[in-house]
DNA sequence: GCTTGCTATTTGCATATGCAATTAGATATC
DNA sequence: GATATCTAATTGCATATGCAAATAGCAAGC
């Protein structure tokens, strides 16, 4: 066995006593002071230490259960756990709010709209089967007059049947879907191409110059909803996550 | 005021009971039944009509709201959040791992390696002080004996003494640094640019070809730990999330 | 050695109880 | 009408209690 000696958890005072004491653990394994392996005193014996009762104590250990920092199991204990391969967490804004972020200006410009079954290609590049009815859009999004983002969608007609009579004038295709549609699932991949002719064109880029590819589809219940694919010119583009270990902020 | 009659909430009898609830009231809301604004019955009420005590029912709606679904707030009540931006989860898992997982053959070469203060191109692309002691490293890790990704790292010396010991040979330095480092916060970016003469050489592609390129920064209570540029060729390579609204799996 | 079963430890869950904090809505007062 | 005050609804927190479930470690039996 080794060594399991714990410094001990101490409470600031701060907030509801439970609270309290899980960030102290918290913060025990964070610094590192309790590596992972390190068993966690009983929840008697925190009881005793802290003079809290058991379940207080117990609610502060389930949380930190549930957060992935330590492991519990009858009658072995508690231990730390090891950190997690981590997860990288990206905000998805909508593109009007990606812009303004930016500062800059935003306007959107529909380039192209089809309804009904799709056209071979389109089926193709979202994995549509021919008979499925859908309403396929081309965007073009600026920021500060150029190019930001090229958005090719098509939204699934019998998931969202308002889109039938809805023209875009006046919200782009993805803020609309999130007011008139649910989705319980989605689906994002991320990867580097290189700008086809007709792309590079409207991104006002060169033939194969890198761009971001963003592709996300949702669903409801294992009903597809909507399907896009996202190209963000060149090295312009960045998404950015900050995180921690234990997939804490 | 507006009509808030909300459905039963129906418990399927598996498991905890709070996490019946839990799970009652969650679907609830992500099926659209319960839109945002609704308000939510209170614990009182749940109490009788689930034949629960409060406390029970209390855990489950504490738990919902720290999920997010719901809001609380005393003598107001509860009502149903209105989905958050969401974030893309995206694994980051180590580069071995990553290959396993393709079912491929992982192999590392490190290429090139120097300690002490940085030459100057190389601070500057990590943004470093040229008094700043660093190990720097050139690693290209293959896939069933293709390259995979390129890495390019520099770890400091002064958050990790034992790198400078360490030559690498059998474990890979994001893996060792694993082991053998803490980190508190990390960032990533993930962008696409075109490969460099020296870099398209290593990966086997065409000078100019689009790459992902993934830079990771992480420290540890605001000290630099490591910095690391990966760069990953074309369209071969894709990080894959998969989410729910309210930031659910 | 191997298996089988017992026992004590530890966590998991649910309940009942009581009080504190917040505040919407009603009431009283100016 | 405006303002101050009160009241009661609702959530937040902590405790005490009891039992259930899992299982590590030990003991007994083969």
């Amino acid at each position: 066995m080794m060594d399991t000696r714990p410094d001990a958890v101490k409470l600031d005072g701060a907030g509801p006593v439970y609270d309290q004491i899980r960030r102290a653990i918290r913060d025990l394994v964070v610094s590192g002071q309790w590596p992972p392996g390190t068993s966690v005193p009983p929840e008697h014996a925190l009881m005793e230490q802290l003079g809290a009762s058991r379940m207080t104590v117990h609610r502060a250990l389930v949380q930190l259960a549930r957060e992935g920092l330590i492991i519990r199991r009858r009658r072995s204990g508690t231990i730390v756990a090891s950190p997690p391969a981590s997860h990288a967490m990206l905000d998805i804004l909508s593109i009007p709010q990606e812009v303004e972020k930016l500062g800059q200006a935003y306007a959107y410009e529909i380039l192209s709209r089809s309804d009904g079954k799709p056209a071979p290609d389109i089926a193709e590049r979202f994995g549509l089967k021919r008979s499925e009815k859908v309403t396929h859009l081309v965007v073009l999004h600026r920021a500060g007059g150029k190019p930001h983002v090229l958005e090719e969608r098509v939204i699934h007609l019998a998931a969202v049947p308002a889109v039938a009579t809805e023209d875009f004038a006046r919200v782009p295709p993805g803020d609309w879907l999130l007011q008139h549609s649910l989705w319980s699932q989605a689906e994002h991949a991320i990867s580097a191409v290189g700008a086809q002719s007709e792309e590079a064109a409207l991104l006002d880029i060169a033939i194969g110059e890198p761009c971001l590819l963003v592709e996300r589809r949702t669903w409801n219940q294992d009903r597809p909803v909507t399907a896009v694919r996202l190209l963000y010119p060149g090295p312009r583009h960045r998404f950015v996550g900050r995180f921690g270990p234990y997939g804490q902020v």
